[in-house]
DNA sequence: CATGAATGAGAATTCATTCAT
DNA sequence: CATGAATGAATTCTCATTCAT
């Protein structure tokens, strides 16, 4: 007699998140240039034409790529966060938090590095629920309301730290020989940072 | 302070500059994936194989475009300095000047975007002669030595500044919905990075 | 006069048909090109493995699809068929009969056309049973023996007839636009068919 | 001294001409299904890409094969007509030029026949210039108006004079074995198109 | 030097078929 | 028997690069 299967497992998730981190890994190492479909499966133990059972398409993939890493990297941040501390310690946590995950994981800031700045990357694409920038204004605009951080929109202050942090991310993960001089400041990024945010009595 | 054009000018300089724009202008419509050389020679107005009279390669023409946009960049905001003004005036002219050369130039920024996130960008790349970097670094250096930025190495405040620029500018050429309603604070964040990087007595 | 069913009753008989049906359909509406087994499937309602279940591979199932819809065409032509009638009366009612069924029944029409002139239709194909062939020959065998026909090969006439058949419905069927004009003037074809067989005194 | 090229060419025509005979074999020889680009260029000597020199797409070249294959007839047909000969024999000879036309390039007929059933057949195909389809309209229409056809729309008398023909070569092709029997009298179905169309007195 | 037709390796995608459940 | 995820060969098409003119 036949068994049934009594899961109803309309996909295999784990095949599809192994899909997802096989791409990862190659456009961090090659760009979107050097992540063909046939590597992509390669890598992630799966047929080519597999990669079509869970995305339609590979720009689909990449996108979905794009709110996977999103997710992983809100959740893995908020996560840490500790809103009993003061405001001041949480931001420097913030900070610490973003770029030891990023180091960990070099190919979630390699990745959201060429996405942003790829065509992919349209407006209707940030206009999609986006939790991580949700959770940074959220972040942000209680600094502003409990009156530790200057009185501007919380998406500003996000512009400007995101931006801080990412430039910083990128030079030291692109270019550690070039930094090597400047290796011993670089702790100080988010002092500066923090000066240019916080409220000044 | 001015840098002349490293442009070689054996060959037709003006048909090479040609190219340059073409695929400048296709890089910042299409990412790296949009521009074939067929285009890039189309939209020049020369034939396919031309473009291997100027270039080794298409990488090798990436490559020497990222050389010309530094080049043109620190060339015109090098010529807008006024070093007889006060520091933090010079300061602010540069953000405007380099966000107002963004707004004109917009491929020029797109395409140092995508380069930056790329892999085209090694390690090797940096440490060619980078004309921009270098002149943005003697800029800040004058600003601590004379006592006006906090005494840190030029370097970092200059990765500061530009991830924060940068930031700026992407976020206000590919979102100009999403930022709408932030839009007019958009010019409080070069004040944020002011207070961040200069001497607080 | 009557033709039974060659469809083989194992198996569930509703589902092989349901597949065909949706075969059927699918090349009236793509052609062979755009009837993929998913799709067959989908449209059948059946899982795309069990098609295998009913046909040994694909080739197999428009193979039986032919004989299918030869069957069909040859139950319901040789139903309305009636001997009683003299010989000219049920020519035309012949003519009309094909008409009106492909006329309700496009996919059939379009089906056998296809397949006709496809490299599907070998010359072991048609020395297969043809119900539909066998009944039109001893059709007009029978206008030859009663001297109503001129005195030809029935297969002969079969070809002549069938032809002008086919190439009426395909023009009515695939261009409506073209023939606006000529539409009024259709119903005289069968007149000229007949002129063309009919034993002259 | 380089040589310019004094003769515009824009394209090699030789060459694709020979690409078109070489998909024009194919699809006699398989059916669409069975001429893959790659088959195709290899037939026809050139690489796989040399074919996109050539043709936008693959469905592109069939289609410039649809209207190569109608002027060839055509040109062929209408050459072969003598108008100072009375309309009866005219009849019987284009009857005959066709079908000998047909006989030495089979994959004329069979492109047409696979062409005029499929897909590809659409409206705004049908609607653009036919060189066969006017020749053979005006054909006719001088037939009806000297007299000597029964005064039907000539494009009635194309569909009914074409249907039986492409139907007797057809069978002919597709199925010697089978009209072995026949054979003998196939010879008199333009007498009986012949009686169907005439004008009787 | 300029041209652009020709090349062919490689990319995305499809789909008939299989097989573990 | 039914299912549909998985397969991978085959297909269409692209594009960097070459080379005869």
């Amino acid at each position: 007699m036949n068994v049934h299967s009594l899961i109803p497992m309309e996909q295999n998730p784990s095949k599809k998140v192994q899909i997802l981190e096989s791409a990862l890994e190659l456009i961090k190492e090659n760009g979107f240039h050097g992540c063909p479909i046939s590597q992509v499966a390669k890598q992630a133990s799966v047929a080519a034409g597999s990669v079509y059972t869970y995305f339609e398409s590979k720009d689909e993939m990449i996108l979905e790529l794009y709110t996977y890493v999103k997710t992983e990297v809100a959740k893995k941040i908020s996560e840490k966060d500790d809103p009993k501390k003061n405001f001041e310690a949480r931001f420097f946590d913030l900070w610490n938090n973003v770029t030891s995950l990023y180091r960990e994981k070099p190919a979630f800031q390699s990745f959201l590095d060429q996405f942003s700045s790829s065509p992919y990357n349209t407006e209707a694409v940030q206009l999609e629920c986006d939790p991580l920038g949700q959770w940074l204004e959220a972040f942000f605009k209680e600094g502003v309301e409990s009156g530790q951080l200057k009185a501007l929109n919380p998406k500003i202050i996000s512009i400007m730290v995101l931006g801080s942090l990412i430039s910083l991310v990128r030079f030291t993960t692109y270019f550690k020989a070039k930094t090597a001089s400047a290796a011993q400041d670089l702790h100080l990024i988010p002092q500066m940072v923090w000066d240019g945010i916080k409220f000044q009595s």
